[in-house]
DNA sequence: CGGAATCTTGAAAGTGTTCAAATCAAGTGG
DNA sequence: CCACTTGATTTGAACACTTTCAAGATTCCG
């Protein structure tokens, strides 16, 4: 039961036999289909999201009506707006399903529980929380030292399967250009 | 001792009267002159720094040979370059003082022990890592949202103290545009 | 006071956007 | 399996925002 979950926290901590079933305790499972929400903007985000499988997005909508995605997450990777689950303030963004997903919700309101009843699920946590700031580190660098054009090969060379998998406007919208350069891009070469 | 500190932990975990003492043993103080570094691009970054006075700016020189600051760091803010700490790779950034400054390191080395001795520590760790990352979540939705120009009043507004605390062309490579063009929108209001 | 650091000016050149329309691809229902 | 509808990508011209470069003015600090 939730493989991809199970393997991405061993790489952080160690888990004995009994620990996972004790954890599942805390999961609320939820299958997205395709175009579904599990967040949208004005409500309240009350849980931290891990990917089992599938892809989502995350995007707000500019003044000019215009969706801008922020963030993806792919199989392994934790998503929500954490600005709106630490100050329990309305969320400014949205998170779509891009394909059919497996998500694993881990609420907030049981989070004190289980990092009480599993420590290591703190330290966990901790660890998660490091490493996507320090990947946010690294986007912030990449968004100030590459042109755009620059951006989206980069991102192409880094991300290859990744990028089949989304729309080339979603991809466009993520590195914060219009569909229209980004097709001049791709002309270019 | 270390007021700056213990208020900030005060804001996440409770302290009991015995562990400041404790903590006090796992910091190493730091004197940082203005203009003096604390990390160096391709040095090995080895501490969480935490600014107890002063004010710091963390840079990266880019491909044309100008300094692109990503974070700065006043009172109670921590930095460091999380992806070389945490991954134990070169750094690409420089962290540097701008105005003379008391830093305090906690070394990664000794993290261990802290957490273990003083498992609350391990909490607030955990705390900062995710209001960071929301931070730099919003940070990324600003930078979509608005245009140069809107990104200037907007942080005007949102910090006037941070404004004249730092010279303004390192707030323009913070923005993201040149100090002429920053002279030109200041002109315009 | 003198020198270095910071800020301003203006013109020319880019880079990326906008808008409107055409083309291409894909999924659905009959 | 075709016809239809919607979604996605491409084109090109005009435009807007921001940078570049080179110089001058100003402020700060020892």
């Amino acid at each position: 039961m939730y493989p991809t979950l199970l393997a991405h926290i061993k790489r952080f901590v160690d888990l004995s036999e009994d620990e996972p079933a004790q954890l599942f305790h805390f999961i609320r499972p939820l299958q997205v289909k395709k175009k579904a929400f599990i967040l949208k903007e004005g409500q309240l985000c009350k849980s931290d999201y891990f990917v089992e499988k599938g892809c989502l997005r995350m995007f707000f909508v500019n003044e000019k009506g215009i969706e801008q995605i922020t963030q993806f997450a792919l199989e392994h990777w934790w998503i929500a707006d954490y600005f709106s689950l630490l100050n329990k303030t309305k969320t400014q963004f949205n998170i779509q399903a891009i394909e059919n997903s497996e998500v694993l919700c881990f609420d907030l309101k049981t989070q004190a529980a289980l990092f009480q009843q599993l420590p290591k699920m703190e330290t966990y946590f901790r660890m998660v929380a490091q490493k996507a700031y320090a990947a946010s580190q690294m986007r912030t660098k990449f968004f100030h030292d590459f042109s755009k054009e620059e951006s989206y090969h980069h991102f192409n060379n880094a991300f290859p399967e990744f990028v089949q998998r989304v729309p080339q406007y979603m991809l466009a919208s993520y590195l914060g250009f219009t569909p229209e350069y980004l097709s001049e891009i791709r002309k270019k070469k």
